[in-house]
DNA sequence: TTGTAGGCGTTATCAG
DNA sequence: CTGATAACGCCTACAA
């Protein structure tokens, strides 16, 4: 395999020559420039990327950490590598599973230099474990986090939540339930609050009804029609955590020959693919600009830059379910 | 930050002790070893991987390369991200649009040594161009190719779609509009294949009706199920391309007031989750099986081993909308 | 069991 | 404008 001393070599110069030419570096005459990318070319080199990179301390990769594959992180994903190419990185994706130390190999390459920076999806790891290794290169997440080291693309579902109750008090719905995430998650948290906040406002009895927490998978939904089903005192509308769990409700409950959204209406939170397919009124989510943000605070941060982010906001898609 | 160098400083050892240490190789009395690994945790000291792979030759990352991110190619990527670093290898993924250059940029880095693998999952270049990279590494392709040098991981899915077919017959629909992929793919030829020795065996005009060619993209399936309405020779059955496109005309069809499966049956491809979402009566297609198949080919030839690939086939899986 | 020293392929600092 | 040469951090014969 040839190397810089061979085409050094053959070219009749030396290797910091040709290293001029490789680098598009000024102080070399146009003739033996010229030269030396003829040689270069007629023996088919490239110079090899792990030489550089040991060279130069840096390996213009970044990595995005997550414990699974999802819709959402699909999105987040492409965004963010879209991005990352764009600025000349590449990015390399660690599945995490549930395994922390997984999670951690994946800081660990951080710390030994192939990985210029991190994105963090969804953390395993306590935040001061995850916090220790900012030392050794930008490290960014979609969570919310209390940590000058740690920059976040995380938004407050709370103003998307409660968006999504202010268009269903408008539709003149009243008797409202809610399907959150995972209980111990910050953003049903946020939603919580929020729907509080909104009971308050419009003097509505917060517990009129059960508050489901789920795990956001489709059959939760479809559990939440049977229930509806089940009840004497119906409620007339649902918020759901995701599309998804929107979408199971919505499916069973036309198995079951409810009509919607005369039977009850449906909010679901994300806009993703299954929510256009269904006719489903939604909060759209900007998870791709969030997946941009984030490379551009990696970026910022590597080469001392201060890009502007992108704005980010929550807004209501109404469709036919409310 | 630390180096070789300065633990075997602090250890009062040479580099070449620690270096066994790190790697576990033998020939280090237990004491050294001991001690030097003290000194090692000591420091919080790693090796920098760059110095190694540019030793060794190898980095233990493949690439994954393809135009756009899509549900499918999530779960490929998945299951290949999975298996990869099982076998201790992580993967970059590298998006190129519709960029030929972009996906040479990803063969360039197995040429230039910071990848070790290959996998393509649709290509834009020439194949003969990709193969000239086959000589720096393992390339594996998701699609069909006659090239020794390029393994790949395709399913004729002449199988597949004749399944649905046969389905249908079986069901008693003998009116049946096909709407496939691309012009010029190769599955659509296989397709094409199917239906025509379909027509044959049972002695159907296998051009009563229109043949449909798609993008794949869902409102192509709304438009059909509008087409459907207008047609006064109507068919009784729809053999969709992917699910998505199924899931357009199912929806769709609703909206219009039709009913699946007395007014026509539908079947999809893929088994995505759309279809779970929508009972759609499906073709499961294995991909996340051919992710990991993918990996083993690509291990099998890193490491000269043979380990056995999974077994692919297609299977029917009966919803409700036939 | 341990150490020495050369080399992996580049880049960057100095001289010239 | 060009060339020597010293790093970058690690591994591995070969010696001791």
């Amino acid at each position: 395999m040839a190397n810089i001393q061979e085409i050094a070599k053959l070219a009749g110069v030396s290797s910091a020559t040709v290293s001029r030419v490789i680098n598009h570096k000024p102080h070399v005459s146009s003739e033996t420039r010229a030269h030396v990318q003829q040689i270069i070319n007629q023996l088919d080199y490239v110079p090899n990327i792990n030489a550089v990179s040991l060279k130069k301390g840096a390996t213009k990769m970044l990595g995005i950490v997550a414990p699974t594959f999802s819709d959402s992180l699909g999105t987040f994903l492409k965004n963010f590598t879209l991005a990352a190419q764009q600025g000349g990185y590449n990015v390399t994706l660690f599945l995490t599973g549930l395994d922390k130390q997984k999670e951690l190999e994946a800081f660990e390459r951080l710390r030994n230099k192939q990985l210029d920076g991190l994105v963090l999806v969804i953390r395993l790891n306590e935040w001061d474990v995850l916090e220790s290794y900012a030392k050794y290169g930008p490290i960014v997440t979609w969570q919310r986090v209390e940590d000058r080291n740690i920059q976040s693309v995380f938004m407050n579902q709370y103003d998307g939540y409660m968006l999504a109750l202010e268009h269903l008090y408008e539709k003149g719905y009243r008797k409202i339930v809610n399907a959150y995430g995972n209980t111990a998650g910050l953003n049903t948290k946020s939603r919580e609050k929020a729907y509080a906040d909104f009971c308050q406002k419009y003097d509505l009895n917060p517990n009129e009804f059960k508050h489901f927490y789920n795990q956001g998978h489709m059959s939760e939904g479809e559990t939440m029609a049977r229930w509806w089903v089940d009840q004497t005192h119906k409620p007339d509308a649902f918020v759901m955590a995701t599309d998804y769990l929107a979408s199971g409700l919505v499916t069973e409950a036309k198995r079951l020959g409810l009509s919607i959204p005369q039977d009850f209406a449906v909010v679901g939170f994300d806009n993703t693919l299954v929510a256009h397919l269904l006719d489903l009124t939604t909060i759209h989510y900007p998870i791709g600009k969030q997946g941009e943000n984030a490379f551009i605070m990696i970026d910022n941060q590597l080469s001392k830059r201060t890009n502007p982010l992108e704005a980010l906001s929550f807004h209501l898609v109404e469709r036919l379910t409310t």
